[in-house]
DNA sequence: GCATACCCTTGATGTAAATCAACTATTTAC
DNA sequence: GTAAATAGTTGATTTACATCAAGGGTATGC
């Protein structure tokens, strides 16, 4: 908590790296986008996005309690999603990769409920959560996508909600890192060897574990040869044990 | 398990307890429906909802993996929404009352990840959904609605999982029952007694614990007078001191 | 270059809730 | 009306993970 971290979200469309990007051209349109899409509505939906300086890590996109007006689209980098409850603990609700699409939580009250913090330096599109809303009664393919893209989110927090309910240590860490891998290898990178963007502190938290069991979890796999643990960097070596580990059906 | 439950879907429109029944007189409009609804588009949206036969306790709504068509809001009684999770066991996700909406877990890849069963005798309004979508096309509160119900069931999970990351069984089962009791009063029933439409066993599953720790947590709040208990029917006692006992506050 | 802070690991001990077990109450079935 | 199954309670024991504790590694700042 040393850096006192502010909001940006300034658009500067002279900024050099980014001139040439927009929805048509971007590595990530298939995953945040709807594939339906006609080539003139993707034009028309590129036209109201904003594209600001990069997050740097620490960095608010939103917190908590602001008034809600856009959702945000990660374009490089990763952020975290977390709540403050009211006796005052933290709980981180999501990680967001690439392409994902973060903010949804605003939209039923006007004010998002959590805070979105970058992990490491990461750009977003801003998507005006108005504008979009204008034009997806114009586009109905664009309409579906955003309930689609809502209705997702809800059976992943449904998903952690078994995890948290039903799973182990053991079972939660590896259901974690298959999910980062099956998310890593949509995005065309190696679903054996990546970074974990966040601290061993938030994915304690994220799964509801302290962060001696995490610890103790990842030196646990690493004896059974499962995975390779290199401070950040994981190497899953086995993974259909790091399957069945992850369904329960490893000998306890 | 003994009864093969089917699926209740046949409308019969001279169902004579049902005729009367639309948007426009149903005393859970407010809580259904955008308030800002026009008392045309009311109507509109009136022509397009399916009123069943009620379930029956047991029957199934709608089952996982069953193609989505629609969603569907509690009339009348109360429905489960489970998930069977890989290695077979069952996961509560949620409870719906009347007034609320359930179903929207099934837009995002077009078939149901839940089973939706009624706890009891229930009555539902199905609402089909492409039908609701192309209305909402004409009608752009209806889209901001839908968008906002979605949120909504988003942040209830995401307090759920705060719920199973942090708390303790005795803060669970407090949050459960002032849950269920604000949800009441919504519907201008009582907050302080209420009978409980689930059995233990489906609320311990609900909130990660077993059935034996629901019944002793129910117990121990009675012993100190919080809460009174007679098999389903629930009395708070001291609402003040079970939101202190939700919030963690409670002397251990 | 050293100080401060932060992140991670490993070990020893404690505890909340699970499990195992036995029993009662209620509903369903014939 | 009785049998059988289902739902709920209460007690004794076990256990997975939290907590407490100590130390090492790496980054940040002056």
């Amino acid at each position: 908590m040393t850096i006192n971290n502010t909001i940006v979200k300034s658009q500067d469309s002279s900024c050099p790296h980014d001139k040439k990007v927009n929805c048509g051209n971007c590595r990530l349109n298939t995953i945040c986008l709807p594939i339906s899409l006609h080539i003139d509505d993707i034009d028309r939906l590129n036209s109201i996005i904003q594209r600001g300086k990069p997050l740097q890590k620490g960095d608010y996109l939103y917190r908590a309690n602001d008034p809600f007006d856009s959702v945000y689209a990660i374009r490089s980098g990763a952020v975290k999603a977390m709540t403050i409850s009211d006796n005052g603990e933290e709980q981180v609700t999501g990680f967001y990769l690439p392409g994902e699409v973060v903010g949804m939580d605003g939209i039923g009250d006007n004010r998002y409920t959590n805070s979105v913090i970058a992990l490491e330096t990461a750009s977003v599109c801003e998507i005006p959560f108005n504008r979009m809303e204008e034009l997806s009664l114009q586009i109905p393919n664009l309409q579906r996508h955003f309930f689609q893209l809502m209705s997702r989110e809800i059976t992943q927090d449904q998903q952690v909600i078994t995890l948290l309910s039903k799973s182990s240590a053991e079972e939660r860490i590896a259901a974690l890192l298959l999910s980062i891998s099956s998310r890593n290898s949509r995005r065309q990178l190696s679903a054996n060897a990546f970074r974990l963007p966040m601290s061993r502190t938030d994915i304690g938290n994220y799964l509801g574990l302290t962060i001696e069991t995490v610890s103790r979890i990842f030196t646990r796999l690493q004896k059974q040869d499962v995975i390779t643990v290199d401070k950040k960097e994981i190497v899953i070596n086995e993974m259909d044990k790091l399957r069945s580990i992850a369904n329960g059906e490893a000998d306890h």
